[in-house]
Formats: structure tokens, C-alpha cells, sequence
DNA sequence: GCGTTTTAAATGTCAGACTTTTAAATGTCT
DNA sequence: AGACATTTAAAAGTCTGACATTTAAAACGC
């Protein structure tokens, strides 16, 4: 753990080092580092230069810390909770900030899905079924707000994807369902079609019932023909307007 | 912006506010934040608490830093290859420290190639296939270390995944491919069975090249069952040992 | 032996100083 | 007037030292 005391980054090559030796095991989940003066002698530092690297890592959650006598910086396991609210911070920037067309994200996500469908078929909870006619049935509620059938549809698609039972599978999609939220809203916005997107939310949950994988796949497909389909045409209407 | 001065967590809150401020679109890519001095002005906080917030969104590349006169804190256009660190970051500390099964990593990776597999053939760039068959030819080469032979796999893997065209897919599944790579090293690392790989990357390059989607899912279903025969089998052995 | 108080170690915060970098502003020479 | 050199001011980066707050262990008193 060598730092080059020259260099104009030094909490940032601080936090390297520690970051570095968590990744490789040298430091192991809840281990107590050393406390902010120790660390600040042992790389010839200032505390606050020690303080700055160590929020560094706090901010990906690789520590923890705590106040008091027998307190410090400890290495933190990171939960599933955290990595998806980092995967969905990261993908929602993403897609604002590179301007990712409408189609590129919906064909990924749609690919995305598809690959949990029939994992979800052959496992087929009752959880995962249950959850989906709620959300199905809340969707054909006719007081439904724009917003609320937009977050309805976000749940019953992550109801598919938690459906596949792989706890990674489902950290991977966290980003990019959740992410699409606001491109999404852009488009349920007009309304029209609920119907359409209930009947193949249904299709949907009666394939996976089945424990037939392709029928699901299929009609993801169906979703994503009819998704692009209908923004090219809104975007058509707007480009007039 | 406002923050709650009485709470011992003033550096999180400032890092809050901003980020919340750049992910609404209140300040936009490239734009220049206060000063550290102003900023400690409008939060009511000394300068140190403001660098600390601001490491804190740095270590999210969400701004970078400028030295000098004109200098500051400026909001950074999150790029692919940054959101792909982070990524590889989190899902290699996630797979690590929550001791996810070989089995369950090894269905999510499988299950999100097979996804990109059929985009890949659609697609079939060149430069895709150019990729595949290099790497193929590496793999066969008698002298190859298992470290090499292992990147190389993960080489060949990503170019699948980069086939698709899609960044996005490419984005997700980064960590998916590069976070497992010391997992398998665990199983490469037996030696035996490269013809076997190879002879899958080649039908798996065979169906990219014809366009067939469905046969190249069908190749990666069975490296996928080789792979975890040959790691059940590597397991009990050491179990024995 | 149990409850209370003390104490020491640690993080959290602040204030002020100094260093270094950097680009703009100013000055100087041709 | 324009090109080049110098000055200058603003900003991040770092350091020092101080004080506040929290917390659990240790000491104490009953």
C-alpha cells in the first residue's frame, strides 16, 4: 500500500489502495480499519486527506463507519439493497446523460427480460404469480392515474425478473427496468392502450403459470413490438407538433 | 437544497442534495458548480465538509475536479467505460462477499449471453466474428497459460456481448462477464477440457456467423451444462481432498 | 453484584494557513 | 498591432490544530 506523495490526488490514490486491498481479500468484510490518525501516519498524510479517501469508499459502500470509543471505518458487505440503488442511480444517468435512444433501451431491457422468462417458467412461485395479478388487476382499475399504472407496470415486470429466482439476474435488471421508468412515463402518458398492455401482462402470466418459457418469450416480444411500435408513433404526432 | 445541520452526517447530505440536483436535471453536464468556498457559504458548513461531500460524488464520477483560476467542481458526463468500472467494481465485491453460489452466477451469465446471442446474429458485424475467431485461435494454442487461456475466454465472451450492438446490453452485463472471471479460474484452472471449449466457441461463432440466433443459444446452453458438470466434478474432487 | 459515573478513543466539524495550478489580465518588445 | 513574457487572482489540494459529540469500556459506589 504505496502512495505517491508527489501526486496532486492523494485521497484519491489513498482510497485506491484500500479499495484494492478490500477487492483482493487482504481486508475482509467487517474488518475494523485503522483509525483516521493511524492511517494518516502510515501513508505520511494529513487526517483530513485520510478523511477524504475514506468517503471515497463510503460513497460505494465498501465501509462504514462509526462513532465512538472502539469506533472507525469497517469494510462493509455490500447488500444486494445497495448494489441496486448504485445499479439504478448509475443506468439512470446513463441513459439522461448519453442520450440513449428510446429503442436501444427498450431493446435491451426486452432482451433482458427475456433471458429471465423462462428461468421464471420453470420455477413458476406463487409469489411471482401472485404479485403479477395484482398488478395486473390494479392496472385495469379505470381510475388508475397515469403514474400509478407506470408503476404498476415497473412492478409487474420486476415481479417477472425476481420470478427467475437468481438473486444476480435480478441486480443486473434492477438498472435497467427501474431506469426506464421516465422514458416509459413518456409513453403510457397517452393513455390509450391499457387494454392492449393488460391482455399481454395477462398472456404473460398465464405462460409463466404454464411453466412454458417460449410462450412468455413470445409475448415479451409481442410487448416489445407493440411498446415501439406505439412510441414511434407518438414521436411521430410530436415531431408534427 | 436544504440540509439538517444538527445531523452528524452533513458531508452525506451536501453529496445528497447535489446528486439529486444533477440527476433532476437542475444542473446539467459540464456545468460549474460553486466553489468550495461558496458552496460552504450557501450549506452553512466549513470548507472541509464541503470537500468531503464533494470526494463523495467524485468517487461516483458524477463531477471531476479542476485546479487552478476558472477551476472547479463540474459535472461530469457519466461515459460507458466509467458506468462499466463501477459495474465490474460492485458485481466482483457482490459475488465475493455475499458468497454467491457458482450455480447461481453461472445461470444469471448464461441466461444474459443467451439474451444478446440472437441480437448478435441478427447483426453479425465483422468485426464481431473477427474478434471470435482470434480469440478462438489464442485458445488452441498448445503453450497458453491458464491465466491467458482464461482472459482470453472472457475476451471472447464480451465480444458476444459487444455483437449484440446494443451499449447498453454491453453495459449490463460487463460486470456479469469480467466479475466472474476469478470464479472461473477456479474451474480453467484444471487444464483439461480446452478442446472441448474451444470446439463450443467455434459453433458458437459457426451460428453468429450463419445468423442463426436459436443455434447459437442452443451452443451456449451446452457450454453453459459443460461448465457446470466440469465444476460439480472439480468441487467433489476437492471435497475428497 | 448491579447500577452509575468517569474516561478515553474515535469520528464529525470547524477555522485558518499555506502550496500549487491555471488561465486570464497586464505589460513589454518588435 | 501583434506576439511574447510577466503578473496576478482564483481555485483546488494539503496541512495543522482545535473542539464537539458519541460510545463502549473501565472504574467506582452502593
Amino acid at each position: 500500500m504505496k502512495i505517491d506523495p508527489t501526486s496532486p490526488d492523494l485521497s484519491a490514490q489513498i482510497a485506491r489502495a484500500i479499495r484494492d486491498a478490500i477487492i483482493s481479500g487482504d481486508l475482509i468484510v467487517d474488518e475494523r480499519l485503522p483509525s483516521e490518525a493511524e492511517l494518516a501516519e502510515q501513508f505520511a498524510v494529513s487526517r483530513s486527506t485520510v478523511r477524504e479517501a475514506l468517503k471515497r469508499l463510503a460513497a460505494q459502500s465498501l465501509i462504514r463507519t462509526q462513532r465512538g470509543a472502539f469506533g472507525g471505518a469497517f469494510v462493509n458487505r455490500l447488500s444486494y439493497e445497495e448494489a441496486y440503488g448504485q445499479q439504478i442511480t448509475t443506468s439512470t444517468l446513463l441513459l439522461s446523460m448519453n442520450a440513449v435512444s428510446f429503442d436501444v433501451a427498450c431493446e435491451a431491457r426486452f432482451a433482458l427480460e427475456r433471458a429471465c422468462a423462462p428461468l421464471a417458467a420453470a420455477r413458476r412461485s406463487a409469489d411471482t404469480l401472485a404479485t403479477m395479478r395484482a398488478e395486473i388487476h390494479r392496472q385495469s382499475q379505470p381510475g388508475l392515474t397515469d403514474e400509478a399504472f407506470c408503476a404498476s407496470d415497473v412492478a409487474f415486470h420486476r415481479a417477472l425478473v425476481d420470478g427467475a429466482g437468481n438473486p444476480v439476474l435480478s441486480y443486473q435488471l434492477a438498472g435497467a427496468v427501474e431506469a426506464m421508468q421516465p422514458l416509459m412515463n413518456m409513453i403510457t402518458f397517452t393513455a390509450r392502450s391499457r387494454e392492449e398492455i393488460v391482455a399481454l401482462h395477462g398472456a404473460i402470466a398465464d405462460a409463466i403459470e404454464k411453466g412454458d418459457g417460449p410462450g412468455a418469450c413470445r409475448q415479451l416480444e409481442a410487448l416489445e413490438r407493440y411498446t415501439v411500435t406505439l412510441t414511434r408513433s407518438v414521436m411521430a404526432e410530436r415531431a408534427k407538433a
